[in-house]
DNA sequence: CCTCAGGGCTCTC
DNA sequence: GAGAGCCCTGAG
C-alpha cells in the first residue's frame, strides 16, 4: 500500500478487496451517497468524496494527517481481506457469497453513531433509515461547508439527549424516538459508557448496549461489529435469517439456533461472513 | 386505492 | 418463549 498526497487529495495505491459500492451500499452505513463521481459522506466532522478506478483509491478533501489518523482506520484498510476470504472460503456457502459482495470492508465507525442509527434501523427499510439520519443531522448537528454546498456532522450526545420528542418526530423516527432521547440520557449520565466497550470482552460489551432502550440482539450486534472490533458479532436480520434457513437448512435442523451455528462456524469471522451473506441474500432477493 | 414488509424491539401472557 | 402491536414509507 503506497499512500501518496497532494491538493487535499489522498492517493493509496496497492489496494486490493476494495469495492465502494459493496462497502456503502450493504447497509453498514447509512451517511454515504453516490454524486455520479464517488462516494461522499460525513465521518466525524470531515467531509470526503472517495473515487475509485480499480487502482487507486482517492480520498478528496483529506490530507495526510487525516488519512492516518482517520481513514486508515475508518476503512479497515489494514486488514488483511484475502486472509479472511481464503478461510471463510472454506464453506462453500461462503465462497459463494463473496463471488458477490467481494470488496467489502467493515467500516470502523463511531460507536454513538452507529448505536443510534441501528436504533433507527429497527423494523425499517435502508431508504428510510437513511432519510432520518440525514434529517437528524441537520436538524441537530454542525453544518460542515464543502465545495459550496452544506452538510451536517452527526448529532451529539447531548442533542440528542435534549432533543424534543416533537422535533424527532418530525425526523420521521417514529416510535424510536423516546428510544434515542433515552438512549442518550442514559449514556449522558454515564450508565452506558460507550468507550469502554471496546476493550470488553464481545459479551459484556453487548450486555452493556442491551441495556439501551431500543435496542435487542440484532442492534446491539450491528454496533459491536461495525463501531467496537468485535468480528465475532453475527447481526441476524430478515435477510440473514433466510438466507441462512435457505442454505444451511440441514445443519441448522440438529444446531441450538442460527446464532450459536454461526459463532461455531465462523468464529471470529461471524461477522465478515454475516456482510457477505447478506448481500448475497439482498442481491439473489432471497425469499422474495 | 389497497396491502405488505422493512438490517426488531417492547410488552404481555 | 411465543405473539401482537408498532411510526412510517416505498414497493407492488
Amino acid at each position: 500500500m503506497i499512500v501518496n498526497s497532494h491538493e487535499n487529495v489522498i492517493e493509496v495505491e496497492g489496494l486490493t478487496n476494495f469495492h465502494p459500492q459493496h462497502i456503502f451500499e450493504c447497509g453498514q452505513a447509512f451517511r454515504w451517497n453516490w454524486d455520479g463521481k464517488g462516494y461522499i459522506g460525513v465521518v466525524a466532522d470531515k467531509v470526503v468524496r472517495i473515487v475509485w478506478d480499480d487502482k487507486v483509491l482517492f480520498i478528496e478533501n483529506a490530507n495526510l494527517d487525516d488519512f492516518f489518523t482517520i481513514w486508515l482506520d475508518y476503512f479497515d484498510l489494514e486488514t488483511d481481506y484475502g486472509e479472511i476470504t481464503n478461510v471463510l472460503s472454506e464453506d462453500p456457502m461462503v465462497r459463494e457469497a463473496i463471488k458477490y459482495g467481494w470488496g467489502i470492508r467493515i467500516l470502523k465507525q463511531d460507536p454513538w453513531e452507529a448505536l443510534v442509527s441501528f436504533i433507527i434501523s429497527a423494523n425499517n427499510g435502508i431508504k428510510r433509515i437513511k432519510t432520518i439520519i440525514e434529517r437528524l443531522s441537520c436538524r441537530f448537528g454542525k453544518e460542515v461547508l464543502w465545495q459550496g454546498q452544506k452538510y451536517y456532522t452527526f448529532p451529539d450526545i447531548d442533542a440528542l439527549a435534549d432533543a424534543d420528542q416533537a422535533e424527532l418526530k418530525d425526523c420521521g423516527c417514529g416510535y424510536r424516538g423516546p428510544y434515542i432521547k433515552e438512549t442518550a440520557k442514559l449514556i449522558r449520565e454515564g450508565q452506558v459508557d460507550l468507550s469502554l466497550l471496546k476493550t470488553m470482552s464481545y459479551k459484556e460489551a453487548q450486555k452493556q448496549l442491551l441495556k439501551c432502550p431500543g435496542v435487542g440482539p440484532k442492534v446491539a450486534d450491528c454496533v459491536l461489529l461495525f463501531s467496537l472490533d468485535k468480528s465475532q458479532a453475527f447481526p441476524i436480520d430478515v435477510w440473514v435469517k433466510r438466507i441462512m434457513e435457505t442454505l444451511y437448512a440441514d445443519e441448522l435442523r440438529y444446531s441450538n439456533g442460527i446464532r450459536s451455528f454461526a459463532e461455531d462456524r465462523f468464529g471470529v469471522y461471524a461477522g465478515y461472513a454475516q456482510q457477505y451473506l447478506f448481500y448475497y441474500a439482498r442481491e439473489m432477493k432471497i425469499g422474495k
